[in-house]
DNA sequence: CTGCAGATTGACGTTCACGTAAACGTAATG
DNA sequence: CATTACGTTTACGTGAACGTCAATCTGCAG
């Protein structure tokens, strides 16, 4: 009667916990249309897929995009629409969210590298002071 | 008597259309303590220096970092303490900082994978759509 | 049954990052 | 000289993303 490695259902204070929020936090992304999560009577009762989506919402967050945005990137993992014109502008989204991610990861790549010179400043001022 | 190709000073209209932003907004990064320009009268006179200040905490913004979170970064850039703890735990920071770029890219290069996907999923909807 | 931990729904408060507007100075331009 | 364009300070407004608190409702251990 252990409990199951991989679980069909998660209880709020147990998805909080585990990505180190709280639940105010998790209501609120429901408020925001963002989580649907079933109900036990009143309790919420959060799926394995409402548990990838929040996932998916603290990446945005972590990669700096608005909770709309974040509401975007969980809209692209349901094609759900039959229309056409409808899934092509979804496409189109996608494309940009590429390129977004493209100019982040070339924004990381200069700030690593101010970094690195930052540290030598450092690491020289260091020396300096222990000379003196 | 053309313009300077390195220009040593820039009015506040001038980098606010540079960088896409309000002189408001760059008036605001001075209240928060994050940009000392020098003035002519009451007018504000911005350095090379100012605007290389001002470009970090740009790309700090597009990364998602906080404005005290890329003043930290713009202090890096001057190791003019003369303590050996201070420039210590700038370096601290500076690993920090080095960390959170890491986890970034870690979640960049995951949310491209899942772009591919949906990509593809997008297109093999779009594909069904055309047969039917 | 009692009590208490944990869930829920409002409703209001707060912080950040600016926007917006008022009231004013200054310099060039027609 | 009047207008236009740009600058200034001061102050209040705003949207996003939650925090906090009160009131209420379960479920269950003792």
């Amino acid at each position: 009667m252990n409990a199951p490695i991989f679980q069909r259902s998660h209880s709020i204070r147990d998805l909080a916990r585990e990505f180190g929020i709280t639940t105010r936090t998790i209501r609120f992304y429901e408020e925001a249309g963002m989580l649907n999560p079933a109900r036990d009577g009143t309790t919420r009762v959060y799926s394995d897929q409402d548990r990838v989506k929040l996932k998916l919402i603290l990446r945005g967050k972590r990669l700096g995009f608005s909770l709309s945005e974040s509401r975007e990137l969980i809209d692209m993992y349901e094609p759900s629409s039959n229309n056409l014109k409808q899934i092509k502008a979804l496409h189109d989204k996608i494309e940009q969210r590429r390129e977004a991610l493209q100019r982040q990861l070339n924004d990381i790549r200069i700030m690593e590298k101010e970094l690195d010179e930052a540290e030598e400043r450092c690491i020289a001022a260091i020396q300096e002071l222990k000379r003196a």
